[in-house]
DNA sequence: CCTATGGTTCAATGACGATTGAACCTGTCG
DNA sequence: CGACAGGTTCAATCGTCATTGAACCATAGG
């Protein structure tokens, strides 16, 4: 998987996206994105305990695996689901997952 | 995750089914069932070229995350999709990936 | 009985991932 | 300047996972 801050969803593979699906914590975040929209970082894992590092640990991951774009504005980072562009690659997917994220 | 041979869905978050389909053997193992219902087991994973305890390293993997179920008929072992089992207890989910499973 | 065939199980190995705590960085506010 | 808030990075630990090869088990066919 690249390392660049937000790889092309062309190059990755379907397993690379789930991986970043594949974990409690970050489903749990992917679906506070999807309700909040564009939103500070800590708001996202505000209510599930993580530290700090931990945390900056899984939106990496998540960034990585396609799935979160971050931007920077004032000195606030922002995270956002990447919705249109995981819709085009991976049609339905997101949405499918995001239904049942409280599962 | 239980190691009873088929787990009850109600007892899987996402997650645990997610980390079954995290795997790019186990993405096309997924979409060679769903092409060919339910088969042999060899047939899943013959044009993959994984070594037989990989493949049934894997098919464990399927069946903990209540993926595939797998029954003994004669001397063979056939393995299919739960489709209806997934279907209900995370509707949409096998769809959006097997859709994309060759991505 | 002998021998495939088709799978499972086991142990070992190497890689990856989640989590933690500490150090650090950067922009803001006083 | 000094302190702080919000995140990142690093090193370390621990667990899990993918892969391999060898041993094993059951069944069908000779």
């Amino acid at each position: 998987m690249s390392d660049r801050p937000h790889p092309d969803l062309a190059g990755l593979g379907l397993a690379d996206v789930m991986r970043g699906f594949a974990d409690p914590s970050r489903l749990h975040m992917v679906r506070t994105m999807a309700t909040l929209g564009e939103c500070e970082c800590s708001r996202v894992y505000a209510d599930l305990g993580l530290s700090k590092s931990n945390a900056s640990h899984h939106f990496r991951v998540l960034r990585e695996s396609g799935i979160v774009r971050r931007t920077q504005r004032g000195n606030q980072q922002y995270v956002a689901l990447r919705r249109e562009e995981l819709a085009e690659r991976f049609p339905g997917l997101l949405d499918a997952i995001v239904a049942n994220a409280d599962a």
